[in-house]
DNA sequence: TACAACATACGAAGTTTTTCGTAGAAATAC
DNA sequence: GTATTTCTACGAAAAACTTCGTATGTTGTA
């Protein structure tokens, strides 16, 4: 069982990319880097380098352009830092921190209709189990 | 509008302890963060000076000792740190959070039960409030 | 008073993360 | 071929965060 390094800030930021599309060269990911905020070539280039190493995205060579590619999973990352943040923030109670995502004042009213959708789903599902075990 | 500087871990770890109980001495907090983890007890001074020149703390004097109280509220810093979160980890998207945070191995069955009971009455207060405006 | 115990202040070293400059190889253009 | 552009590799500085040693001051006590 192999233990996945957590990204750092800014190596999230390249697998945010890297997630939404693969393979991509430093220069693409650098571009849309830049977009958000301004950052040097060579800078984007090492942490790309970085991420190899510790296995975070495997890379192909064409010609003298390497391609690389996220070789973890957006909903593992995701998961391993949540659980991390809510022990940090929440001191692991998952309700406080849906508390606070239902009532926080950037939700938009669509995203406040889907969470509530999740959350009704989620009900019913536990309504067609309930007659049986437990 | 004062800008509230967000905590880093080690302040975050502090600023829990002193939202459960205020105002403690450097020693009380340095002894329970040992209950988790060894650390030195200057190494926790200097922690609580820092807090206490970015205002995170206010502190009074009492002999030679300093009473420390926090001076931010623990679900400004919570919401403060949720809405980065969403936006690095999820893109923005609470309701992603939710779905993970609803689905990850570490929730226990009544921390699921006690979310659905949260959306439940979320629900019901948005029926409430729904033949008026809107 | 002198000593022990304990508090603060502060500088600085150690770590981790971020940023970038420079050198040199590979592809492309002229 | 030679110059120009574009890529990688790498070292190291810069910045942010953590940790601790040491100096010094205050309180209490024998």
């Amino acid at each position: 069982m192999k233990k996945l390094s957590k990204p750092t800030d800014s190596e999230l930021e390249i697998l945010q990319i890297l997630w939404e599309n693969s393979p991509r060269t430093v220069r693409e990911v650098n571009e849309i880097l830049n977009k958000k905020r301004e950052t040097g070539y060579t800078t984007t280039l090492k942490f790309m380098q970085i991420m190899f190493e510790k296995g975070l995205v495997s890379r192909e060579k064409s010609g003298k352009t390497h391609f690389y590619t996220a070789e973890v999973q957006e909903q593992d990352i995701q998961q391993a830092l949540l659980d991390r943040f809510i022990d940090r923030v929440f001191k692991g109670s998952a309700s406080k921190l849906m508390m606070q995502a239902l009532g926080r004042k950037q939700a938009s009213p669509e995203e406040l209709k889907e969470m509530q959708e999740i959350l009704k789903n989620l009900e019913d599902e536990n309504k067609d189990k309930s007659d049986g075990s437990n």
